[in-house]
DNA sequence: TCTGGGGTCCTGTCGCCA
DNA sequence: TCTGTGGCGACAGGACCC
């Protein structure tokens, strides 16, 4: 038998539990974080747990706030979203979290995988005793109820949390699996989504239990390497291991904005992608890598989506070649005057700019890579000094729009990823 | 109803090259 | 020299997660 030591510890309705516990004064009242639906950020970001209790209908994450509204009671109370406060907030949980056991892999801002292995013993070799305690610290020094699931694999151990929320405890075993985790929806196994959902249920699979017992090769025949995840996760032996290095190597930092209305001039479209890039510039910096190529997404009004990419001749973290190279993509794939919804610009296949730098100048006039880098530092330190606001670009100044649009939503988002990784 | 923003991983296609 | 093949990187898109 499998030994009972993988845990999943899942904040329940984390950026709405963070507000609570700032203002406890707000305990208890129907409650949703959203955006601004009048810039175009009217989505439910989460939701108290009263509010789903007394909505008319399931309110999810990223459902329009109107539909929302619609269906909570009127004394809802809708706060705008405080990512510094959810940063702490996170930052906090898992070191309460690391102060059990040094093997924690962070999955999002609010959940974490931890192996117990380990620590067992300290607890008496008892898992539902060690999460008592571990839910209780969280309680009280957060301030933050969180459901922990104990199996003996990572998807195991989420999908025991899932089975009880808000501040669930969910020990399960491979004896359990059949009987609680079989007869629920295929759309509740991790990982099986809303496309997967019908193409399944096509083959006569409903449940987890069909999966569990469905043909291994048609899955694979069906649905690749996917398929072979799907019928090993369905049947508990996804194999999953805890692995706290799991996130100290990024793979990919960028940021993309949905404009308040539909930018058609190239001048506005560009002042929004140096914006962009002068932050995924700064974190790439600030994180230590370089990028080898840059991507642009671009949303048009119909709610399509493209991504175009460039690989560059020399990785950087310079803002303005990230920039040229954003402009250079939008001008070969976008025509002039066709409006935009959301633009984007990411950094991808990076590789750490330690040791790499002085290869840079092979491939470019030396005296202007130094005179970019000068500018960048700079900026990096005015605002390190004086806050995110303090260096603002003169293609931004330039352009029309107000510092409003471009800054908003584009600070405090970052961090969310970002203090993930430890230093 | 009117649709955010941050990511990861996988797959298919195409061109290049041995 | 011609043709086939397989590996690989670049690129684009899709699906999923919170």
């Amino acid at each position: 038998m499998e030994p009972v030591t993988i845990a999943l510890v899942d904040a329940n309705a984390f950026y709405a539990s963070c507000i609570v516990a700032a203002n406890p004064a707000l305990r208890g009242r129907p409650l949703v974080v959203a955006g601004d639906p009048s810039s175009r950020h009217g989505i439910v970001l989460a939701a108290s747990y009263e509010a789903r209790r007394a909505a008319r209908g399931p309110i999810r994450a990223g459902m329009p706030l109107g539909q929302a509204l619609r269906l909570l009671p009127r004394d809802t109370v809708v706060v705008p979203p405080n990512f510094p406060l959810y940063v702490e907030k996170s930052r906090q949980m898992f070191a309460i979290m690391r102060r059990f056991t040094p093997v924690v892999e962070p999955a999002s801002i609010d959940e974490g995988w931890m192996d117990w292995t380990g620590c067992l013993h300290l607890f008496g070799g008892d898992p539902v005793a060690m999460a008592v305690k571990l839910k209780e610290a969280i309680r009280r020094e957060v301030g933050i109820t969180v459901s922990v699931g104990i199996a003996w694999s990572k998807v195991t151990a989420k999908m025991a949390a899932e089975l009880e929320k808000p501040d669930g405890l969910t020990l399960l075993t491979p004896r359990d699996w059949e009987a609680r985790v079989w007869p629920l929806p295929v759309g509740e196994l991790y990982g099986v989504g809303s496309r997967t959902v019908p193409k399944l249920e096509a083959l006569g699979i409903r449940t987890i239990g069909d999966l569990a017992r469905a043909d291994p090769a048609l899955l694979r025949a069906r649905f690749g390497a996917f398929g072979v995840y799907m019928h090993l996760a369905a049947n508990g032996r996804d194999g999953g291991r805890v692995d706290p290095q799991a996130h100290d190597e990024a793979k990919s930092i960028g940021h993309s904005l949905t404009l308040p209305v539909d930018f058609r001039e190239r001048d506005e479209q560009k002042a929004v992608l140096l914006s962009l890039a002068d932050q995924v510039g700064r974190r790439l910096r600030r994180a230590g890598y370089l990028a080898r190529t840059v991507q642009i997404t671009i949303r048009d009004t119909a709610f399509r989506t493209i991504t175009r990419s460039r690989t560059l001749a020399a990785p950087t973290d310079e803002t303005e070649r990230i920039y040229a190279t954003a402009c250079e993509l939008l001008e070969a794939h976008w025509p002039p005057g066709r409006p935009v919804r959301l633009l984007g610009v990411a950094a991808q296949q990076l590789v750490p700019a330690a040791g790499y730098r002085a290869q840079l100048t092979l491939f470019d006039d030396p005296a202007a890579v130094e005179r970019r880098r000068r500018v960048d530092r700079a900026a990096d330190l005015l605002r390190d000094r004086f806050g995110e606001e303090a260096v603002i670009r003169a293609g931004q100044l330039l352009s029309q729009i107000g510092r409003r649009v471009l800054d908003k939503k584009l600070h405090g988002t970052s961090l969310q990823k970002d203090h993930l990784r430890r230093e």
